[in-house]
DNA sequence: GAAACACTACGATCTTGGCCGAAGTATTCG
DNA sequence: CGAATACTTCGGCCAAGATCGTAGTGTTTC
């Protein structure tokens, strides 16, 4: 009857730092072994193979066998959207120590988002899309206009793919930039386009994307943003924004 | 730099059933006093103290004080939305003890979802709309039509009141009834018009809404819902849902 | 068949944190 | 003022569960 102790117990789950390094990890998307996610949650195979079949058992993650290993996925797009969500939240919580994220500056500047975007760089594109009257996206909802249909077929993304089961267009908020970027099939969509014109580029074990040469220029092109990857080192954030003219900072 | 870490202690924080009920008893917006909390949470005043006071210094809830007592809510609609998203994986997730929630029968006919109205009559409510082309709803994101725009017009709901921050229509899925229902400005716009004109009340210390007679023949009348509120006892589901044309399942 | 590998089951240890009784601050009321 | 109310702090008790060593099962490789 009450509904409190079951999201409690989905939320003790996840509440578990080892478990939640694990979910992270498979926030793109990705499957993983079992020694793999005992690798990046820093703790024992015998550990993590507990806290696996936690999590499979309480359909967290969905499995699959191969030969002598186990391949970990998140069980559905729910689970994604309930680690964003927490990301939000985890972000501007605590109102002190907000924004002193140094480090991780590669993840702040591109990565996936379960199937899409995210990062400085898709704030960007969010941002142009809205200014070019592309999309209309605010904190709740997305439309993508007849001017931005014809936009993304020039541009040779393939919409009808996604038209079925899917909207094409919602805002997912960003947790390092903390305004919303491109969700749903439509940022997918350029996700894929970005991936397979080599424009960025998975880093392994990590849902950080880095961008090429290829994809400054593609990028600028396409999106009208300028600006070289971070070398991650000292002179981090150095992607140039255009000027909004709504005056938003960057 | 991991984002494990700090998703972890947010999810740890909710994961406590005793936490987990006081913000699940604060997800319809309501404010309530630290006794209240400590009351539907279940524990002790003391105990209560400490729980609320760890949520309030991560930023999950907002608190005012006023007099020899505290107000709480919760700190944000994101933190809401977690809320939401936990309530869909936690049921949705252990596949095999899925749809045995007797109990809660008031909940499951008609209940808060933050600002907006779930369960079985908010389904159907939005099946309704979706039947008559007044929006159009999927799982990411929705959006009201020419002809919806005229029906609630007539309906007498405001829409201009909410239109400046947020999109009209998004859908939210309804954990007991595992379909969407409506969410955003138009979710929020319909709950207020259905409290303010006696068709549905709120349930003291609970988010569940009992439908007056009044209600009966509104919902009827403009939405083509039959039947009476559930009487909390035997005779439970006794809600006609007017058949799709798409084979859903009511 | 033996060895290496991926993963799981069990058991002992140890830390974390929820819990409430008792006592201590504010605030309101008579 | 003193009593009642609303809430917080402190301290000790206790249970839940995270951890890893050891020892197992099943799978692949040589």
């Amino acid at each position: 009857m009450d509904t409190g102790p079951k999201i409690a117990q989905v939320a003790a789950l996840i509440g578990d730092p080892a478990r939640a390094n694990m979910l992270s990890a498979l926030m793109d998307g990705r499957t993983l072994t079992a020694s793999e996610l005992a690798y990046v949650s820093g703790v024992a195979p015998q550990t993590a193979s507990g806290h696996l079949a936690k999590l499979n058992d309480a359909g967290l993650l969905a499995l699959a066998k191969q030969g002598r290993r186990r391949y970990f996925r998140l069980a559905s797009p729910h689970v994604a959207r309930v680690l964003e969500g927490l990301m939000v939240v985890a972000q501007d919580g605590p109102a002190r120590q907000r924004n002193l994220w140094r480090g991780g500056e590669t993840l702040r500047h591109a990565r996936t988002c379960y199937d899409h975007m995210a990062g400085r760089i898709a704030v960007a594109i969010a941002d142009r899309l809205v200014r070019q009257s592309h999309i209309l996206l605010d904190e709740d909802g997305g439309q993508l206009t007849d001017a931005g249909r014809s936009f993304f077929d020039e541009f040779g993304v393939d919409l009808r793919l996604a038209s079925k089961r899917r909207v094409f267009c919602r805002p997912c908020l960003d947790w390092s930039e903390r305004r919303p970027h491109l969700a749903g099939a439509l940022g997918a969509a350029i996700l894929r386009h970005a991936l397979e014109h080599d424009w960025v580029e998975h880093v392994r074990d990590s849902r950080a994307l880095v961008v090429t040469p290829l994809g400054v220029r593609g990028l600028a092109t396409t999106f009208g943003i300028e600006g070289a990857p971070p070398t991650d080192g000292r002179r981090a954030g150095c992607v140039t924004v255009p000027r909004l003219g709504s005056g938003h900072p960057g």
